[in-house]
DNA sequence: TCACAAAATGACGCGCAATTCATTTTTTGA
DNA sequence: TCAAAAAATGAATTGCGCGTCATTTTGTGA
């Protein structure tokens, strides 16, 4: 969907569309969809209005446009990250720091794309896209195939469903992210991913 | 801030102010603060439009005090759960089953609160109203304070600092909340408080 | 019953921001 | 070099929704 064996106005067009959406996921970012005009957006990326409207129908096209891009890289990087490594916990450890990685490269489409998947599930009229949501459900259930199946050969003790433990997993760290977010100084995220793990691999009781 | 010693007509004010209140509680949970006009909310709690300016100054007023009033009875009711119990243990249960009823009572109002407090720190252009957040802090410093204690005394182990913990709870409840807001059916949220709190209790590994 | 005050009403003014499209500028290739 | 095609432009159109306020309705007490 980038480069490579296109025509040089084509590569041009691609340029072009990037820069919008980075315009467009800078601003939106900043001050969230509604307090952000088509105009503004234009601006930002030193196009007039009208070009913004030959690349994208309309706002909320460009927005569709740029989460699905954007989560698409991190859906990439979160599989691959669980993939690598054999054993399950490394697989947990691994995701844990591909989290972290990203999030520290991606830092306004993070917030972005908190806003948009926890909560603000009615932040835009349709809520999550169908298709990301489907995308995203079936991440949950590869993570919760890692706890299954550790559980299966003894790595794990059967502490709860693997899906709970996905979605728990999964929350915990985003709250962490959050947390990053809200005051890195205060609340850095932490190097280790067992600072995070040990949560759930050890126990509070005994 | 309800009735008792106030005049007919002031009782009938608050009454008022409650159904204006309700309407938009409907409305902005199931569409979104910029998604509903002042006209649909006076629609709805059949009154005139000049009558909901009478009320609140302007439609942030009246997204704020309702934010603020209903945030201020779930502040009170998570308070005095964790509150009775001596034991940390119970008071974890406690906390976790408060939360599972307070959420059964007002779906409507959670649908809001998590968009609210999660990702759209940005929804609004404030976000977060400063007093509200303050007390969500002060909350979590107490939620931290149970697992503090409960290390101190030896019924917990010291698996991850006390904040922290309080944190990944908070966020696996919410979790919890969302699975079965989306889909009660599919998600029933978990009678036994214990299903959750096991994730914590218990250790995956050994 | 009537005059006056308090409250409720909703049509309208106004500004803002999403789109459109007639015009200008740039590119192409003959 | 020039004309036709493609692309870019941004002023104008359009619609929406907040908040106002002149008018109507309701309540009160003499």
């Amino acid at each position: 969907m980038t480069d490579k064996k296109l025509s040089r106005r084509e590569r041009e067009k691609c340029r072009q569309r990037k820069e919008m959406i980075a315009a467009a996921l800078s601003l939106f970012s900043e001050k969230g969809y509604h307090n952000v005009s088509m105009q503004e957006i234009a601006e930002t990326a030193e196009f007039a209005i009208g070009t913004l409207y030959k690349f994208f129908q309309n706002k909320e096209d460009l927005y569709k446009a740029l989460v699905m891009e954007q989560s698409e890289r991190f859906e990439v990087a979160f599989e691959a990250a669980i993939a690598g490594p054999a054993d399950e916990i490394e697989k947990l450890r691994n995701f844990v720091r591909i989290r972290r990685d990203m999030c520290r490269d991606n830092l306004p489409f993070i917030r972005l794309f908190l806003a948009e998947s926890k909560g603000a599930s009615f932040n835009l009229k349709a809520g999550l896209d169908a298709d990301l949501r489907k995308k995203i459900d079936a991440f949950m259930e590869k993570l919760a195939h890692i706890f299954e199946s550790g559980m299966e050969n003894g790595r794990f003790q059967k502490i709860a469903d693997p899906y709970s433990l996905a979605i728990a997993l999964d929350s915990v760290i985003d709250a962490f992210i959050l947390l990053w977010v809200e005051s890195p100084e205060r609340h850095p995220f932490p190097e280790d991913p067992d600072v995070i793990l040990n949560i759930f691999f050890k126990g509070l009781l005994n």
